[in-house]
DNA sequence: TATGAATGAGGGTTCATTCAT
DNA sequence: GATGAATGAACCCTCATTCAT
């Protein structure tokens, strides 16, 4: 009768993580996240989630309420990822020039490896908004590197080798822009412009980019 | 042939929009176009799109076979529409920092006075760019957009005044990008960083990245 | 290719009653009304209706709405019909004994026959009476019969037959109470009491409650 | 086996009703009985039992089987406390005519303070009465009543004051039909009618019906 | 004994699509 | 050419029931 005693062989992943509640709720939003992400809120199928999760689909209904409730948990899930991989970027000790030229890189490199992200994010602007604006705790989680921005901002400006009237908000804006329009756009500017948007392009790209927004970021403001 | 030529018979006249194939088919693109832009492809409804066209769905059926081929048709009347505004746009007679910042300002009111157009792109690309691969000209139909900016960058590079090194996609990508973001991802922006993405800040924006790229154009290519 | 050709024989009722908008709802109402009163509101089985509707489960949504809204028509319906029968009903030129008598027998008949209908008052005051209120004409409908004991009792009264203290509705209650209770509970009070409730028992009981009323209505009315 | 005797051992008192059995069943019973009476068998939600009763779902299951067992155990419930409230009935020293206007007054006054038996009585006929058919011991649940009822009727035959053709079924079941109605039906009558199913209406409705049977049982009976 | 965790089977509802006139 | 009528196939969600500790 020893067929039900893991205890021996503990090892042995036959029975992978049963009845775990919250083994189970991570893999769920796991799941969930690149479902939404991969088809869109409307074309998102519990079935499949409840399929990759490896659980039943009342599991998810009773750890995430409905539909809705587990797009928002996806959604916010991703932000958090985000900014899990963000935490990893060291700005403080470079100077304005290699700390953009950093973020930049480091900001491509991420929404391309984190294409979930991107998608969620388009996902989410498609319909509004409406989830985003009820996760009450998003503009905290994204704040960290905005801090970091604004501290190499007011150093590089200290030390007289950048203006001193750029907004840390609005770089990142800048900065978000140029590197999401690309990987959120793959596919129709392939098409459209016969760009082959692989890695030798991007990593020219950001080099431009970096180019571009030290230049930029070197000028003294205008008079007005 | 002279179904589709009243003229001739101005008799038949009596009633006016029906049984005009050509105007059906017309409101239902434009009411295709409104309903997956405004819900994404798997959220979007063929009742819903017979009702705002006012044809019934047989109607649909019959012209454009199933949703797959409404969608893209819807696609690429995006980009039809989007070209037909792009032809108001005179860059002949500037000079290259004058086109660049008009080049810039109406991207942006491009983009945010055709939100369809943003839509329809996110969705697309959200689901792999399938369908814009089926469509054969639309890379045809941007072209001339840049033609245009090809010119300018010419006739500056030539009259020394801008550098000589700026391809005319990637410049385009550029603004795209820039002006394409703030747009796209309105709703999480102002949620995440409290920025109201409204006419005024808009126009600021268009101030900034049109300094920008300037203040890169002008500058003397690095020497590598 | 005559398969398709069914005009030139009508009466052949291969395809009964195909592509017949009111046909088809009047048969999902009736198929509703007998699944509703077979096995209450959240016992009903909407492909059980379907079935037996032999239509499709879409139809019954494209016309009634949702299940909600199904049940209130076959309430409704439940009563139209209830309605119809007693308008067979000829209390006019009866006495007021006779009238009973008939009254009695009828009701009790009345509730036999239709089954559904004290199943489906059964199932709506076990839920609150939440449908019931919500439909417009109940009390019309039930109006005429209400009126029809008002003359009998009139008509009696002037002639000094029976008391003129007697109120219509509370008669009919009191009759519908009578003759109510063993239809509708019927199953139990074999159960409890070992009462067949067959035929000659209702025959019996009818003789019975008229007897009484009659008796009843003959008193003078108490002092008070 | 002194885990259920927690009288010899005051030590384990600290949790005063848990891990008691009896109680749990207890309050099983009662909830089921609530959530029968309240939405129907087929609306009934075993979570919802759990819930009120304070025990877990596999405690339902270990006690009571099934959902189908337990709505048994709930219907046989309903009539145990009806019964009990019974007992409180005292028709003894009562002449006749008192004993009726007691009778009808009390039947009345549990119908409405015990609505639950009303609905599970509406439910289970409803049904079809295949439940209280398996319950074997309902009939003699009942019987002390109708004894009580047969004595009166003996009593008062015997004394002249009555006609002495009365079964004290048929009686229980005049007077149960005249007080079960209106009760049962409160709702449909409020609606159809507009008569609102109040405290003054059912004390009226209590005098009006005692005064019926009283008249009814002074009658000689029929020379037929 | 007692229960959190988990699920198979279905229930109501919707949707893209077709039939028949 | 045009449409009201109709449906198969899912989809989201729930519920009675059991597993495993």
């Amino acid at each position: 009768m020893n067929q039900t005693a893991p205890k021996s062989a503990p090892k042995s992943a036959a029975k992978p993580v049963k009845r775990d509640a919250a083994a189970s709720k991570r893999r769920i939003l796991k799941a969930a996240l690149a479902e939404f992400a991969a088809h869109g809120h409307a074309g998102a199928r519990i079935d499949t989630i409840a399929e990759k999760a490896s659980v039943s689909k009342p599991m998810i209904y009773s750890y995430f309420g409905d539909k809705e409730e587990l797009y928002k948990a996806a959604l916010r899930e991703s932000y958090v990822q985000i900014r899990q991989g963000e935490r990893k970027l060291k700005l403080e000790d470079l100077s304005p020039e290699e700390a953009v030229r950093e973020l930049v890189g480091f900001t491509l490199r991420h929404f391309v490896s984190k294409p979930w992200f991107v998608s969620m994010l388009n996902t989410e602007n498609l319909l509004g908004g409406d989830a985003i604006r009820q996760i009450g705790d998003v503009a905290e989680i994204q704040s960290p590197l905005i801090e970091s921005i604004r501290q190499f901002l007011k150093r590089g400006a200290a030390a007289g080798e950048i203006r001193d009237d750029v907004d840390p908000v609005e770089l990142y804006i800048t900065i978000a822009s140029l590197c999401y329009f690309p990987v959120s756009n793959k596919h129709t500017l392939r098409a459209v412009f016969k760009v082959p948007i692989d890695d030798d392009w991007l990593d020219q790209r950001a080099a431009m980019i970096s180019d571009m927004l030290t230049c930029y970021l070197r000028r003294t403001p205008p008079a007005s």
